[in-house]
DNA sequence: TCTGGGGTCCTAGGACCC
DNA sequence: TCTGGGGTCCTAGGACCC
């Protein structure tokens, strides 16, 4: 048995508890550079704003319908999650941070007849403890949980829209047959966990829309008209366990790209982006304790800005011995950029991604006594500016190469809420 | 004028090598 | 007329997820 917890319009929510002024109303979260909407409360949803829609076409309704739109503050929302995230384990014996706003919890071991309660329980209190709405959903696998989830979700919203009475825990083990067929055959196929916009269209036009239709299809059929990835969803559904509980591993790549604040042509800028996110990226990958093999850096043309010449280029540059030195993965991506730079073009996206990412704490037995001693000067000049950085935030200690140019990239952030959780001067206060 | 970022997995063609 | 096969790397892109 395995259940989801999941925040409800996390981002939203989390700005919520500290501006509660803000509940009830219509309000967005916005990507960066306020681009367009990535968290959307009920009363958004209600008045048609669609994920991913850009700002500029919903500014004027927050003239017209009161609209809120916020900066993202991703310290705040990574800070009340991990505060979130610390209740939900308290579910069960296992838990799989799946997203910033979910996780599962694997259930074995605990009395069927209690794991329902359980979950009135924990969600009661998050939202106590941190303000947080959650909705929980149960089934015998990861793919049941999910569809159970999201149908806890849904009727939360609009009561009435599915025909069994539901609410913010949803546990389709608990139900009868008839009532789980009435809520597979009202809920479209596309709304499963794994099944995308393309696949659900492929099997809309053979007649598939809704889970119940798609469950009675053959595993064969599943199979060979579509894949193996596909038949283990089919599985999941029939409540047969596929997909396990999966413990937190390092990542196998790791990004910093960004989106530019205003078009670059020159390279001396790009070189000072590209600079300041492979000094981030080089952070993250300490932090997992990772060796970075390769470095791939890339630079575009915006797809929106039609007149404009497009262009998008990538380069991976191998290091010479993988390492986590962010001075040897500037370099390389520097060196990269240097062979991908095309002059005259309005780049307006780049980024830097580590490859080929290794254990630091494998031992590299061919390394030579000198080799040895430079990996010893490296890791504690890095040690040292991960404790600036730590201690006084990111910029506090840079390259030079980051300073130059003059940044027209940066990221245009105009309605950030403050680091309520996270910094001192920032905190809240209460007024009497 | 203004359109996100971070992941995983898979496929496929061309270059290059033996 | 007939024109290898297999492996790896690079690059690009597409599917899915949040």
């Amino acid at each position: 048995m395995f259940a989801l917890v999941d925040g409800n319009n996390f981002y939203c929510s989390c700005e919520r508890v500290f501006q509660p002024r803000l509940q009830g109303r219509p309000m967005v979260v916005l990507s960066n550079n306020d681009g367009c909407a990535i968290a959307r409360s009920d009363e958004s949803k209600q008045l048609g704003i669609k994920m991913g829609a850009p700002f500029f076409q919903i500014k004027d309704l927050e003239r017209t319908a009161g609209l809120v739109a916020l900066s993202a503050n991703f310290t705040l929302y990574g800070d009340m999650s991990a505060r979130m995230m610390s209740l939900a384990a308290e579910m069960g014996p296992e838990q799989e941070i799946y997203s910033i706003d979910e996780s599962f919890i694997g259930l074995a071991g605990v009395r069927k007849t209690e794991i329902t309660q359980r979950a009135w329980d924990t969600r009661t209190k998050i939202l106590q403890w941190t303000g947080i709405p959650t909705c929980v959903g149960i089934g015998s696998t990861k793919t049941l949980a999910k569809l159970a989830n999201y149908i806890a979700k849904t009727t939360d919203r609009k009561p009435g829209s599915y025909p069994v009475r539901l609410g913010k825990v949803c546990n389709l083990v608990d139900l009868n047959d008839r009532q789980r067929r009435l809520l597979y055959e009202n809920t479209a196929i596309g709304e499963v966990w794994g099944i995308g916009r393309r696949i659900s269209k492929q099997l809309e036009s053979s007649g598939v829309e809704t889970i119940w239709q798609f469950m009675q299809l053959d595993a064969g059929t599943v199979r060979s008209r579509w894949s193996v990835v596909l038949e283990r969803t089919w599985r999941e559904l029939h409540g047969q366990s596929c997909i396990s509980i999966e413990e937190a591993a390092a990542k196998k790549e790791i990004a910093h790209t960004r989106s530019f604040g205003h078009p670059v042509t020159e390279i001396t800028e790009l070189a000072s982006a590209i600079t300041e996110f492979a000094t981030r990226a080089a952070a993250k990958a300490r932090k997992q304790n990772s060796n970075v093999g390769q470095v791939l850096v890339f630079a575009r043309t915006s797809p929106f800005r039609v007149k404009d010449t497009q262009y998008s280029r990538s380069i991976v540059v191998p290091l010479s011995r993988p390492c986590a030195d962010t001075l040897q993965i500037t370099s390389a991506a520097l060196a990269g950029l240097k062979r991908l730079y095309k002059p005259g073009i309005n780049y307006c996206k780049a980024g830097v991604m580590l490859l080929d990412l290794q254990d630091a704490a494998i031992h590299q037995s061919e390394l030579g006594l000198f080799d040895i001693e430079d990996a010893e000067k490296s890791k504690r000049l890095m040690k040292a500016i991960d404790a600036v950085t730590d201690r006084f935030g990111h910029g506090s200690i840079q390259l030079g190469a980051a300073l130059l140019g003059k940044k027209k990239w940066e990221k245009r952030q105009e309605r950030r809420t403050p680091h309520y959780t996270t910094s001192l001067a920032e905190v809240a206060i209460a007024r009497a």
